[in-house]
DNA sequence: TATATTTGCAACCATATGATTGCACAATGG
DNA sequence: CCATTGTGCAATCATATGGTTGCAAATATA
């Protein structure tokens, strides 16, 4: 709770990644974005604060209510993470493809 | 330690992140591994066990050495999260297309 | 067979995590 | 001005987490 934030450690907990999905599409209160939840909404605004931390979301104040938008440019880092693995599948997938066109000229 | 294991929990810890990066594209032991990291390898060993129990590694025994390699369709869960957020980034990308383009008409 | 190597597991420990409760404070509305 | 509403923060607590050390089991080597 104390520690530098980090995307990763961000979206381990099923919860904040429920609030990801919640908000993505429409930004949302802390009260309305609890009431999704059965956590108290203390414990919603806890989650707000580590996404806010990383910088997954960001607020707007309107009068008294804050709301609560998804920065979807930040989830890019994941992808970002993930693009190592895609090459690897895509080799495999060509090689794949090798095999059966070897296949295929054998016959 | 004891809870039900999870990819994104999985990929929370920099160092299985580490790990999962280091065999993505060879298999390797325990101790190969465990060179790696300043952690003992003790440590590396629970983190291992860790990313069977999600199975995004799985384990090839060769005569006392085990052989820990990564199962990348696993990797594929994540992807598969990420695509909610896909579908928006390309959505508003297709709105700033459209914003262009009328800025070219106009002219 | 005796020894060395590779590995996993159990016990333990300090710290992080997620939840709850209670409070404070600012903005709104009567 | 006073009550209500929306929100964040501090304190507390049970449990999870990640690390260490010490050991045991299995395989390889002399």
């Amino acid at each position: 709770m104390e520690t530098r934030r980090d995307i990763f450690q961000a979206i381990a907990d099923p919860t904040r990644r429920a609030i990801i999905t919640l908000i993505a599409l429409q930004a949302m209160t802390p009260n309305a974005i609890a009431e999704h939840f059965d956590a108290s909404r203390q414990s919603v605004s806890k989650h707000l604060r580590i996404l806010t931390e990383c910088e997954l979301i960001s607020q707007k104040q309107q009068g008294r209510e804050i709301y609560y938008q998804l920065e979807i440019e930040k989830m890019k880092e994941i992808e970002k993470w993930l693009e190592q693995f895609r090459k690897i599948w895509e080799a495999r997938f060509n090689q794949l493809d090798d095999v059966l066109s070897k296949i295929k000229n054998k016959k």
